[in-house]
DNA sequence: TTTATTTACTTGATATATCAAATATATTTG
DNA sequence: CAAATATATTTGATATATCAAGTAAATAAA
C-alpha cells in the first residue's frame, strides 16, 4: 500500500548514499570553482595540486595518490599543459619521464583555488563533529579494505 | 623531517576516503560481474534494475533515482537496447516517451546479477556493525544535504 | 485555437574512467 | 654485452558525466 515499499533496492543502500554524497559534493565544488571564474576541473585541480606539492613524483605515483588511472593522469596533464598551467620538460636522469612544473599561471590558479577548496570542504562537513568525521573516515577505509582483499 | 608531513592535503580528507571507497567498491563490483561472464556495466545494471522494478517511470524520474544525468540515462538505455537487454516501444498515451521493458535476455542477466550484487555489498560491508552502517549512511546524507542547500 | 510554456528526450562537445595494447627507456640476467 | 624483463608513459576504444542546445509533443494561457 505504501509507495515507499516499491523502492526497495538501490536507493536504500549505503552505496547509494555514498554515490550520492560524492556526486553531490563534486557538483557543489565544481559549481563554486566555476562561479569564481576559474577555468579548471576538480580532477585537474587534484593533479595540479599534487604536482605542486610533490614535483618529483612519477605519473604512476601521482596516479596512486589522486586515485586515478595512469591514462587519466596523462590526459589531465595534457589538458593543463595545453591551458598553460603546466610545463613539461625532460627529466634529467630518466628519459622515460617528464619533469613537470607549474607555470606562473598555474601557480596563480592554484593559489586562488586553495581557499575555495577549503570553503567547499568546510561547508560540506558543516554540522559534523570531529569524531563523526573520523568515524566516517574509518568506516570508509574499512569498506575500501574489504574491496581490496 | 617526517615524510608524512608532506602529504598534508587531499590524502587526509574524508573526501579522499570517500572517493577511494566508492572507486574501490566499483572496481571490485565490476570485476566480480566480469568474472561471472556477464556483459554489463554497473551503471547499466542500475538502470536495468530500475526499469524492471519501476517500468512506468519516465527517464527523468529514473535519472533521479539512479542519480544520473538525463543524457547518461539516454545513452545507457541505448546501449542496452543495442545489446538486446531492453525493448523500446512507444508509450500509449504520451508520444514523447518510450515504454521500456526487459527482454528475456535482459531478465536473465538481471536475475543472474542479483546474487552477485548481494555478495558484493555484503563483502564490502564485512565487519561493519549495523549501527555503523546506519551511522555511515546518516553522515553521508548530512554531507549531501550540506551540498544541496 | 493559436501562442507560450513545460515536459520528455536526444545530440554534441568535452572531460574523465577503464582496459588493453603499444612505445620507449631502464634495469636485470645470463 | 645481448636478451629478457620491468618501468614510465601514451594511445585507442568504449562507457559515463556534465553542460548546453536542440527537437518534439503535451499542456496552459491568451
Amino acid at each position: 500500500m505504501n509507495d515507499e515499499k516499491h523502492f526497495s533496492g538501490i536507493e536504500q543502500t549505503v552505496f547509494y548514499a555514498l554515490e550520492k554524497a560524492i556526486k553531490t559534493y563534486r557538483q557543489f565544488a565544481q559549481r563554486n570553482i566555476r562561479e569564481s571564474q576559474l577555468n579548471i576541473t576538480i580532477d585537474q585541480w587534484l593533479v595540479l595540486r599534487t604536482i605542486k606539492d610533490h614535483p618529483d613524483l612519477t605519473q604512476s605515483q601521482m596516479a596512486a595518490i589522486v586515485f586515478k588511472d595512469y591514462a587519466s593522469v596523462t590526459r589531465i596533464i595534457e589538458l593543463m599543459v595545453d591551458k598553460g598551467y603546466l610545463m613539461r620538460s625532460f627529466h634529467k636522469t630518466d628519459r622515460r619521464r617528464y619533469q613537470l612544473k607549474l607555470t606562473d599561471e598555474g601557480m596563480e590558479i592554484h593559489d586562488k583555488l586553495v581557499p575555495i577548496v577549503q570553503y567547499n570542504r568546510e561547508t560540506a562537513l558543516d554540522g559534523l563533529r570531529l569524531e563523526e568525521i573520523s568515524q566516517l573516515q574509518l568506516l570508509l577505509q574499512k569498506i575500501t579494505a574489504n574491496c581490496t582483499k
